[in-house]
DNA sequence: TGCCAGGCCGGGT
DNA sequence: ACCCGGCATGGC
């Protein structure tokens, strides 16, 4: 068995099942991950449920609204103006997308490969935004890695040194089964992870449950 | 109080 | 090909 299954397996055993984006629907996911770009998630929670709230959260609707009302609504998500402007690229595009395929389910149906380029194309999403659209929204087989997964292969000395992205999600998806099941909560644990354990000078980081393999006390550094 | 959060882009070396 | 500033709110 591979070290990151081992890994896997503990952290899966210490936090539990984190659930990540269970069935919102595939507009909410997509929404959710432009919006939570370098920003904390509860923050996006309040701008996702002001675009509920008000029954936008549906591409048409989204992609009717004018630039002041979206970005008035997304405010508490931060970078406001940003965001309002990369979620109308992503929904213009899905719109086209939509137009020629049927519907998000049926394009989302491609070949991964294609999806990403096309996605990575898009104008705001980047390669963790875009490996998010396709693993919870498409259910694709793909890892996300984020700045967590960085520390964490780093602090475990499974990178030597600075990787880039696509050689670290090469890491990830060369060690373990190709299930999109199991990509969804390794990333969702490794953000629980740092969020609990990583943290600069986080006094709680003897209690990181992989503390164990590891050669000091704190790896966040 | 200051620092940070589930990045990405554009301009400068 | 890297490096860096900008983008912005809310929570601890």
């Amino acid at each position: 068995m591979h070290r990151l299954q081992d890994l896997y397996e503990r952290l899966l055993a210490h936090f539990g099942p984190q659930h990540w984006w269970p069935g919102d629907g595939m507009v909410e996911i997509v929404v959710g991950a432009v919006l939570t770009q370098n920003t904390n998630w509860r923050n996006v929670e309040k701008a996702i449920a002001n675009l509920k709230n008000d029954a936008l959260l549906s591409l048409t609707a989204l992609a009717g609204l004018p630039h002041a009302e979206l970005a008035e609504r997304i405010r508490p998500s931060g970078y406001y103006n940003l965001k309002a402007q990369r979620l109308k690229n992503l929904v213009h595009f899905l719109v086209d997308q939509v137009a020629e395929y049927g519907s998000l389910t049926s394009f989302f149906a491609q070949d991964l490969s294609v999806l990403r380029l096309q996605l990575l194309s898009v104008k705001g999403i980047g390669p963790e935004t875009a490996d998010s659209i396709l693993l919870y929204a498409a259910e694709k087989q793909i890892f996300v890695v984020d700045a967590y997964s960085y520390r964490f292969l780093s602090r475990h000395g499974l990178v030597a040194s600075e990787s880039s992205y696509e050689e670290m999600q090469e890491l990830f998806m060369d060690a373990l089964p190709a299930d999109a099941a199991l990509y969804n909560e390794y990333h969702a644990l490794l953000v629980c992870l740092g969020k609990e354990f990583c943290r600069k000078r986080n006094p709680r980081c003897r209690e990181c449950p992989l503390q164990d393999d590891l050669p000091t006390d704190c790896w966040s550094e």
